[in-house]
DNA sequence: CTTAGTGAATGGTACTACCAATCACTGAAC
DNA sequence: GTTCAGTGATTGGTAGTACCATTCACTAAG
């Protein structure tokens, strides 16, 4: 007869687990902003350990998937662009990636974006775009929210270019970039900056996507240049390793 | 005096030892396929209990930063390009991305890298190009590994265009864009597809960048609207909701 | 109607016990 | 000396219990 009947391999019951909860969202079984079942119960619908269970939880939290609150429960995220965030980090630490091929990313990907929010920005997508741009020139004397308001500029332009996966993706591109950005940033002009702004936004206006392409290029190229300057080899790698240095401590070990 | 002194608010153990992991391989602590202590000892030692300990591990080991073998031990992973491949599922589940959107994704992204390969190709890269090509020659027959051949080939320009940010990024649109592909490949010509491709390579023989990218932009228009003619919109939509659903199964459920 | 309080529900952690797979070591057989 | 079988310690995987801190809904007092 069949040599494995419901042997199930007790092994890997988390694994099974999330791939369960993937069935389960695929199948609108759950919806998002939805409250799952407290955990307890979840385990003994399942047959598992809670222990189980929780890891599973666990990994579906930290990929944004849920969210877990004490006293409250566990509900069902909407959309999660940071659910590639914490895997990339890793892999830029593991990978060794350095500044330059995340720069180099950008500068794949940028232009053709930028180019085809020319074609599609909307009447209300300019206001937005204009709006981020003059948050940027109020803030140009302050170097963090200048910092800050330059990546909201790219990040609008990923949304207006109506692409998901690229945005996401580069989601957490632009955080990485930006926390080197964040040093640097004191010997960055800022009215250069929001010149080449300004070129990218009249190519938009003017719904131009050759022209807008060809101004990412020189903007993106222009970062590049003044980072890689500012930032010696030596320095720059010592700073990318310490990337993730700054996220919370586990101060008693 | 400080309000605050060693609280380190006992919760958030987890996430506090996914950032320690962090700094622990990026001070070089942690070597790629080195051996890390026992769960018991670690947990010991970090001053967490073993429960904690283990949902920390279970997200390394989802983003695929880690091995775990019973029996053996814990392995930290060297380079992982499955590292985004599990967020990426939950990513289309949640938000709702269509087929076209993942296409539009790689119209963004591949031209722009096949135009850098073709600059940055060298003899082996050709060679392996030319042998990619040749065993999708082979399987002209055979749609289940003509798909896979097919897909080989984009992702050694992915390689040969020497940014692995974009590499790993479309590992998962990639593998997500197979399964479509595997339904449907039946109505492909290969014939038709075998030339497009050796269209491309001959452009990056003559390490022509722009005619590269002109080519690339032809195959990929070419195989969305292939693939939308024989999915209808219906289809296509059960289709991607179900993309998951080949994972394992809580058969006991 | 507002506010303070109370208790149940919920996630977070710790700890123990046991299982199954793996590996290194030992000793017998050739 | 070499090989192979066995044995025991080690290790990850799961189950289960207990307790804590937070949150929320419900209640009663103002």
């Amino acid at each position: 007869m069949a040599s494995k009947l419901p042997v199930v391999s007790k092994y890997d019951v988390t694994g099974r687990l999330i791939s369960v909860f993937k069935n389960l969202i695929s199948e609108g079984a759950l919806i998002p902003g939805g409250r799952l079942p407290a955990e307890r119960d979840l385990a003994d619908t399942f047959g598992v350990s809670r222990s189980s269970l929780r890891q599973a939880l666990k990994v579906l939290e930290t990929m944004g998937v849920i969210s877990q609150r004490v006293g409250d429960g566990t509900y069902l995220n909407a959309g999660a662009p940071s659910i590639l965030s914490e895997s990339m980090e890793f892999l830029i630490l593991l990978d060794g990636i350095s500044f330059y091929e995340l720069m180099e990313a950008r500068l794949i990907v940028e232009p053709e974006l930028v180019a085809r929010a020319a074609i599609r920005a909307t009447a209300d997508d300019l206001v937005e775009l204009g709006a981020v741009h003059a948050s940027m020139e109020q803030s140009r004397n302050d170097s963090p929210s200048f910092v800050e308001a330059d990546l909201l500029f790219h990040r609008t332009l990923f949304r207006i270019s109506g692409n998901r996966v690229c945005s996401v993706m580069f989601t957490v591109v632009h955080q990485s970039v930006h926390k080197l950005m964040a040093v640097t940033a004191a010997l960055v002009d800022p009215e250069h900056t929001l010149m080449l702004h300004r070129r990218i936004i009249t190519a938009i206006r003017k719904g131009d996507a050759h022209e807008a392409r060809r101004r990412m290029v020189e903007h993106l190229q222009d970062a590049t240049s003044l980072l890689a300057k500012t930032a010696a080899k030596q320095t720059e790698t010592r700073l990318l390793t310490r990337l993730s240095t700054l996220a919370a401590q586990m101060d008693d070990l």
